[in-house]
DNA sequence: TAATGTGAAGCCTTTCACAGCA
DNA sequence: TGCTGTGAAAGGCTTCACATTA
């Protein structure tokens, strides 16, 4: 109910916050002001304060806020405070550059496995974690894991969206954008690529071409 | 000014329907309807009709839309058309994977040139692509790309940019936010996987644990 | 004084309903 | 009849101004 209220553009603003307390806080400011802040990140100082006062407030008028404080807060109400197990399907390029980002791990992200149907790469190791048949998938049930990664190609996309449902994935963030979701209590956040790339050029003003 | 009326959003929602136009052609559909677009890809008619709207009418009453000529009309407005040759900076795993990414090419994406700061990696092959000095990254003014692309860490990312900006790159796609952009006349779309992700949980609702 | 938190105004996007056309 | 295109209504987010508090 409550939740009905905040908007979905907040929560998405809140994790960018975040990383810029933990620049802040690392410069050595204990307390710093939502003006402050917004000069950091380039965004409003009212903006902050709006999408902060959906959770409540953290702040002292007239002082601003503690760094260190409001970074416990926002990782609770993003629910990092806990560690969060994740799954990833798919070690191509992508899937084995996602396996290395750095920076997951901070927040509280640990991939505890990793899936393909390859049978040259079933078996090989990638950092700490072997890589397994995607047929045993359903195994995953009894690792409580929350979080799916999905890195396959687009064809293979809704398949392994169904698979990771059927295993109990509560939240998927996914590099294809080729499947439905249907009626599904699934969380899922999609990253494409390839759409985005796709309209930078519109926002380009070509100067040479006067006539197409 | 024409422009200003037009919704980002609209804008942004521009390649999805170029993928369903792209998959429903192939399955040899010659028109189609925004009813059955918009079911095809999970999104409301009405949506679709309002977003190509803003760009002029290319359907038919009764009919629908001609499904190859719609393509090229929505290829047209966000530039499509013509090949877009892009740089890319930092051949870390993810650039790596970036480079190797299927499906640019269909968009009208070539990716010709590729930079790093690693003395080991420079000179190394990538595809067709040799890696450069980034040092040498002004001499990209003759070379007539439009497009950059960092996937550089964070740290690297600021000084990046201002170098592309140099260099006469008209848009960027940056998988790194740790920049900021002054007033500068450049399209930036950021694709920032760790904050995606971490907005994850939130939407997760737990049942194990009823009080924190 | 300095900065927060918020009700309300303003603005933009989404949704709707239907006129108009093939 | 069936579907498009669009003006208008509805809804939601952003911005603002200021009361409030340390």
């Amino acid at each position: 109910m409550k939740r009905k209220k905040i908007p979905d553009e907040a929560v998405q603003r809140l994790p960018i916050y975040l990383r810029g307390l933990l620049s802040l806080s690392q410069q050595g400011h204990k307390n710093i002001s939502s003006k402050r802040l917004a000069d950091f990140l380039g965004v409003n100082h009212w903006q902050i304060r709006k999408d902060l006062s959906y959770f409540g407030g953290f702040g002292t008028p007239g002082i601003g806020y503690n760094t260190e404080k409001l970074r416990r807060q926002i990782r609770k109400i993003l629910k990092l405070s806990v560690v969060h197990k994740a799954v990833l399907v798919g070690v191509g390029y992508l899937g084995s550059a996602v396996l290395k980002y750095p920076g997951f791990g901070m927040l509280g992200f640990n991939i505890v496995a990793a899936f393909d149907n390859d049978p040259k790469k079933i078996g090989r190791r990638v950092g700490n974690i072997m890589i397994e048949d995607v047929s045993n998938l359903q195994a995953l049930q009894q690792r409580e894991i929350e979080i799916g990664i999905i890195t396959v190609p687009c064809d293979a996309a809704q398949e392994t969206f169904n698979k990771l449902i059927a295993a109990g994935i509560k939240g998927i963030l996914s590099f294809s954008p080729c499947y439905k979701t249907g009626r599904q209590k699934v969380k899922v956040i999609t990253i494409d690529i390839a759409m985005d790339l796709a309209r930078l050029p519109y926002y380009i003003t070509t100067r040479r071409i006067t006539k197409v």
